[in-house]
DNA sequence: CAATTTCTTGTACAAATGTACCAGAAGTTT
DNA sequence: AAACTTCTGGTACATTTGTACAAGAAATTG
């Protein structure tokens, strides 16, 4: 029931794999095999570890739910240029992973067991905003506005480079503090 | 190549069997077999109609996006409440729609084609905010934020009365217009 | 070092899937 | 009504799937 170190090991491995081949092929293309080959392991190391298929897409949602909230933690505060780079960053250099991403929140929302992993996006994504919360209010339509415009993003392609980023950022920075 | 009558009839029950199947089983659990036994017709007429799964998806997304687009487009002008109402009943009465909409919308981002109906959704959005569109900006960040509300509703579950809603929608309002 | 748990890996199998094919019915057009 | 297109629905098949099992290697524990 517990895991040696190596073990461990191997399920990290399994878990990065998912998100590669999440990433690649979308949530369709992935199974107990195509992670294993991903991974480089054996099939029955896949269902060692992640005996459902559902066990491999809550694991995996958890794991990068992690890392998009490491992402905007570690953003300075009032750094508008920096959030549109990171905007930007997930949104094209890293589209796949970004939809991927999305496709598992999606395939979670069934789950209430995951309610808490959406609600610690939400949570950085408002801290990113306002730090201190000092405008609850503002705050949270900020944050909406910021996931609205990333949503379009991905939709539209646009705005699509860091400077026009940063500006809708600010269009909806001023538009709500003004 | 052409459509019959009596043929076109049986292409629209199939595409409404794809949202119910969608809506019940997400998206995985649509298949040739799944969405014909749904219609109530044999297999080999769903692939008759949609050589592929893909043209399945591709199809059921434009349905929805149109019936979506519908939705808001009965919208009087400047009634809040009424905004409100389609809202609560798309992200909880229709929640299983609603999401499936969504994963249809995810599906489709590996496709350019489809970048025309993500528009659709957007126009219909943001005419329903601002129908003489006097302030093109604002529209465009409520709009965002609107976005950004229903995909928290969806979400997290909250706000979720139409009262809560409503006070939801109006705090973006006279935040962005104040 | 013996006992016990954790891990590895090959193998197996029933079920479901996409897709293709075909013979004939129903419909449309000339 | 003859010629043609569209539609129907049954059937077949190679692939891929989830999942299970078992026997042994490796690691951990007492």
């Amino acid at each position: 029931m517990t895991l040696t170190p190596k073990g461990e090991a191997r399920r990290e491995a399994l878990l990065d794999a998912v998100l590669r081949v999440l990433e690649r092929d979308g949530a369709s293309g992935v199974t107990h095999r195509s992670v294993a080959a991903e991974a480089g392991v054996p099939v029955a190391s896949a269902t060692y570890y992640f005996a459902t298929l559902d066990d491999l897409f809550v694991s995996a949602l958890r794991r990068a739910t992690q890392q998009q909230v490491a992402l905007f933690a570690d953003l300075g505060e009032h750094d508008l240029r920096g959030f549109a780079e990171v905007m930007h960053d997930w949104a094209f250099t890293h589209r796949g992973a970004a939809i991927a991403q999305y496709e598992l929140m999606f395939l979670a929302m069934r789950r209430d067991a995951l309610r808490a992993d959406a609600e610690a996006w939400y949570g950085a994504l408002e801290h990113a905003i306002d730090p201190e919360r000092l405008h609850p209010v503002r705050t949270r339509v900020t944050a909406h506005a910021i996931d609205g415009l990333l949503l379009r993003m991905l939709w539209l392609g646009e705005p699509s480079t860091v400077g026009e980023i940063e500006a809708a950022v600010r269009e909806i920075t001023s538009a709500i503090s003004a």
